[in-house]
This record gives C-alpha cells, sequence and structure tokens, in this order.
DNA sequence: CAAGAGTATAACTGAACGTTATGAATGACC
DNA sequence: GGTCATTCATAACGTTCAGTTATACTCTTG
C-alpha cells in the first residue's frame, strides 16, 4: 500500500513545507509531488496534506506518515550501507578451505594479499581435503574450496564432481618420485625415473586419494604396487624414505615445504600432474569479496615457480 | 534504490526457500520473483541469491536484506495500521471549539454521540469566542470551529472571514427582546415588541459582538441604543433585566439555559436570526472523524425545536 | 531414462510515474 | 486596491518499469 517513495515525500513535505519545496528537495518536478500526494490519499482512505491557500499542512493522518517515514527510512539506509559495503569490498565475509599442504604458502599468501588490500573483508579459513570442501561448497558452509585432482586419475566417486561449479587452475604441481639419497636412482644421471622399472620397489602412499593416484598411475605402467606404509604426514614419509622402507610419489609443493637431507627427488615418466584448483560455484564467483580472494589465490600462484596455465574455465554454460 | 517490494521479496524467498514457493506466497507469478532479484542483484552491485541446481540460497549480501526485512516492514505495517485506524474511525483526533452558549446542549450532545458511535476518537474541545476559534482554525490548532453570525449584520472584521472554510449551518436562532415581567410590553397580546417603539428603553449589551449586532439593529430601527450595561455573563443580564435596570435581546437558544422567572421574552419586529454554524476548511471536513463529528452536530441542531436550513454549503468553488 | 520440479528468458501488456505546459487562487507589495 | 509573484492543481503525453503467459533449460529423483 505504501511504499519509500511515498514516505520520502512526505517527510520532505512535512520538513519543507510546501510541496514546490520538497519536490526540489527530491530532485523532482512540483507537479509529481502533488500528484504523489494524490495518490498516497487515495490509497489511505483519508487526506493527509491540507491545502490551506497557498500553503500545505499535514493533517493527523499525514503527520503519523511523516513521523514513520525517518525510522523506517533509516533502517532501510542501513540495510542498504551492508549491501553496498559488501558489494564495495569494505565488508564480506569468505569461507575458504584448503586441503593441508596448500595451507603452507599458496593460501597465506593470499590471504595476506586480500586483507592488505581489503582489510574489512574477513576470511575464514578451514583445512579440510577436496572431498570434504567440495560437499561443504554444495552445502553453502564454504565459499571457496581450494582442491586438488590428479590429472587423468578419474576416482569415480560423485562427493569430487564439480560439474555445476567453476573451477579456477591455480597451480599444476609435478609429482615427483622421492627415492632415499643411496637408492640407484639417486645417481642417475637424467634424474629423471621411468615408472615401468619400478614394479618391484616397495611403495609408501600418502592420502587415500593420492593411494588412488598411485595405483593408477602405476597400474598404467603395467604393474600393482607393492604399498607397505600408508600415512596422510608427509614428514613421515620423508622419514620413511630416508631410512629406506620404501618410495614415494610426491607433489613437488609438497617437497617444497617439507625437506629432508637423505632423499633425493626425480621426475617420473610419463609425467604425471596434480592440478591444484579453487572451486566455487559461478554464483559466488562474482561476489565481490569472493572474486578478490579469487584473484588473490591466482597471484598468489603464479608467485610460485610452477607456471599456472589458462585461467577461469567454466564447466556449465556461461549464463 | 532498494524498496519495500524488494525487502518483501528477499524475506519470502528466505523464509520460503524457493522462488517459486515465494511468488506463491506474494501472489507473483514464478518469473516475477525472477526478475525482481535479477534487478535487485543490478542495483545492489553484487549477487543477492546463490543459484544451487534447481535450489536457491541466500548469499551474505542477500541474507542482509533479508535480516533488515521484518523490521522495516513491521515498522511501515504499523504506520500503515495507524493511518488505517484513522481512517476508518477506529481512530483518529478532532479539536473543536465552540463559544460558550453553544457548550451548553448543542455540542455536549454531539461529543457524546460520537464517542457512542467511535469510542476511540478523541475530541477535545475548548470553549472560544468566533474570532478566537477561527483564528485557531486558520492557525491549525482546531478542526472545527462552532461560531455564529448575526444574519445581515456585518461586523466587517478580517478575522471573521470565512472566506475559504466550509460552513455548515447548524441552527437559526431567533434574537428576542427580553424585559422585566412588570414591563408594559410583558402584558401585549401578540408577544412581537417592534423595535423602533423602544428608543427610550436602557439596554443591557452582551459580548463585543452581540452589541455590535444590538446597535445595528437599533440603527436599521431609526435610533441609537442607551446601552447602560455590558456584560458577558448571561446569567447576570437576566439579573439586571429582571431588577428593571435595562432590556436585552437575547438569544433563544441562551433563553433555553438561563432563564429568571421574572422576565418575559418576545419575538422582535423586524426579526433577527443568530446563525450557529460549524465551520472548518474544505481538507478536513473529508477527515473521517472530522466529518463523523460534523454530522453528529448536525444531528444534535436537528434535535433542537428549532428548524435546520440547508447542509453544508462551501463557500469557495468546489475543487 | 523419464518425469517432475524449479529457474531463466522472451515477448507482450498495462499501468504507474515522471515530465512540460497551463490554469486558478492566494498573498504580498507597492 | 491593483498587480505580480508564488503555489498548488490539472491536462496531456511519453517512457519506463513490473507484471503476465509461454517456453526452454537444468537438475533431481524414482
Amino acid at each position: 500500500m505504501i511504499d519509500t517513495a511515498g514516505l520520502r515525500v512526505m517527510r520532505a513535505i512535512a520538513d519543507e513545507g510546501s510541496f514546490t519545496a520538497a519536490a526540489h528537495k527530491l530532485g523532482f518536478s512540483q507537479p509529481a509531488i502533488s500528484q504523489m500526494v494524490r495518490r498516497l490519499e487515495e490509497r489511505a482512505g483519508t487526506v493527509l496534506v491540507e491545502r490551506i491557500g497557498r500553503t500545505v499542512r499535514l493533517t493527523e493522518a499525514g503527520e503519523v506518515l511523516a513521523r514513520h517515514a525517518s525510522p523506517v527510512l533509516a533502517a532501510l539506509d542501513a540495510a542498504e550501507q551492508e549491501v553496498a559495503a559488501i558489494a564495495g569490498l569494505r565488508s564480506g565475509r569468505v569461507r575458504l578451505m584448503a586441503f593441508p599442504s596448500a595451507s603452507a604458502t599458496l593460501v597465506p599468501k593470499a590471504l595476506s594479499h586480500v586483507k592488505r588490500e581489503y582489510p574489512d573483508v574477513s576470511i575464514t579459513f578451514t583445512e579440510a581435503e577436496p572431498p570434504e570442501s567440495l560437499s561443504a561448497l554444495r552445502a553453502g558452509t564454504c565459499d571457496i574450496a581450494v582442491a586438488f585432482t590428479y590429472e587423468g586419475v578419474d576416482l569415480g566417486r560423485g562427493e569430487e564432481d564439480v560439474d555445476g561449479f567453476e573451477v579456477t587452475p591455480l597451480i599444476d604441481d609435478e609429482v615427483r618420485l622421492v627415492v632415499p639419497a643411496d637408492h640407484p636412482l639417486a645417481r642417475s644421471k637424467s634424474k629423471v625415473a621411468d615408472l615401468s622399472t619400478l614394479e618391484d620397489e616397495t611403495w609408501i602412499a600418502g592420502c587415500p586419494r593420492c593411494r588412488g593416484h598411485l595405483l593408477q598411475v602405476c597400474r598404467e605402467a603395467g604393474f600393482a604396487p607393492h604399498v607397505a606404509f600408508e600415512t596422510e604426514d608427509y614428514v613421515a614419509v620423508m622419514g620413511l624414505i630416508a631410512e629406506g622402507l620404501g618410495i614415494a610419489l610426491v607433489p613437488d609443493l609438497i617437497l617444497r615445504t617439507v625437506q629432508h637431507e637423505d632423499v633425493v627427488a626425480l621426475s617420473i615418466n610419463p609425467p604425471s600432474l596434480r592440478r591444484i584448483e579453487a572451486v566455487t560455484t559461478p554464483d559466488l564467483s562474482r561476489v565481490p569479496a569472493v572474486k578478490a580472494t579469487l584473484d588473490a589465490l591466482l597471484l598468489s600462484a603464479a608467485a610460485q615457480p610452477k607456471p599456472v596455465r589458462s585461467r577461469a574455465r567454466a564447466t556449465t554454460a556461461a549464463r
């Protein structure tokens, strides 16, 4: 029945004391106010303004509207301000989830960049493995999931389906073979290990998904690896390797943070990549704070030694 | 930027969880909601609703709007209710001013009638002589002035100008001559006194305006009256007359409340009327509570012995 | 895989709301 | 007291906005 325009008009008339002045204040022409008041009166079912000679005065009902106008308009303005703050990156919240080894450098760098550029945007960060972070994204409790997929490896589970999501590749992380320093391969000139020659080795597997990758890579090389140890802790993996208890496939990004004197890393043949990517929804990627964080992640990824591939490849048709 | 419709839509989406359900709740079609949200998002500059598969979920900015919606809409609704109450006579205020002798029966009867019909309409009543009540009407501190004019008497003062006002005649009050019971006229058969025969009498004058009326009536009869007393208190006037200290012109309405054993009232020739009328502004007369009070005054006037003339004669052209 | 449910888009329609131009009435100022 | 400026009301008109229906597309579900 009554909308914000009506309130604004009534308040302006109350403040200014005439239709003409109210019109100027609101940037309208005088007849616009005249008609507006007439419409309001029709809707209200009673006179709102007393036209006394060439001046006007509010009636009791008119006073009621004018009196309510300010608080209502103020509350509305507050809401607009909040939204504008979010739109203008002077506010906003981003809930980021990333797998543990991304937390080491990629994510902190991005977070600090956002914090520096937009100090009022608050980012909450939770460590989570990709299946978990993706379902959080689906459930609406997360805005950006930093996940990884092993190129060419289909784990075949719906939980990791990124269909409908927007995927931004960040880093193509080379998967390397780590062997003890006294391993024969450690002395190879080429620093490249042929996977097919590793059938008789004892293997150490990482997280479940990494284990899946190991199995698939080996299957493609023609054998099933003998996995003696499983641990998600890469520090432990290194220790095990150093002690000669096995060898492992370890993404390069991890090797840069978890190092060990007595091990050697080699490239593998055929090469294998772990793709690190930021996953969000098409809608969320247009939320300013989320977009800013995505950009920061890209920037942070570009600062990594390894090259970054193409940008923002949406998996669904553009709207 | 954002109006009540937008708030209503955002709240409905938040409550119902889908565009379709929100549309039903608001009585719109589904595309209407879809477009409304798109418009809102354009204005807000950010995404408000996350379309995730075939369900929707509010973004942070969307939540902000939905959260603000209820208080704002509630305040607005309260304002509408207040106005509707005034329009529906379940509320409202009427500031009535009447000259003292109208307060005796005419006004109380009308007030009690309004009170009975519309118990939530509050009427404030102030005694005031016509010049005063009319200027209050002009100043906006009064809604209805019950005034009187002596027919054919122009007091020639701007203060009593009813130009631009709406005048509702209530009672045509006959002006009578009051003489002591032992006055020769008191024994006249016709009970009609010819003014032109009263040149040698001693007169008692009432209020300033009544005095003006007396002077004019006598001038038209061909003489200037000898006024020995002036008092606004008609009880005193009666006392003076009873004591044989003078005679006076007294409106019939007053004679009905202020009586005295030792006086006699006669009609005069030529006859003179005091017209009692309700004065308000054209706008105020359309305010429900004011209109109801005017009607009650008319009703109350009709209950008086004297006949009431035509109704609601506006002195300005109709708008 | 088909059906059901939900949203997006297109095309259309009508009304609402603004504008300019003009009229009528009031009040102020010579 | 007449004239002039000011103020509100009305008329006519055009544009924009917001709704409708119809239809396409996507996702979930049995």
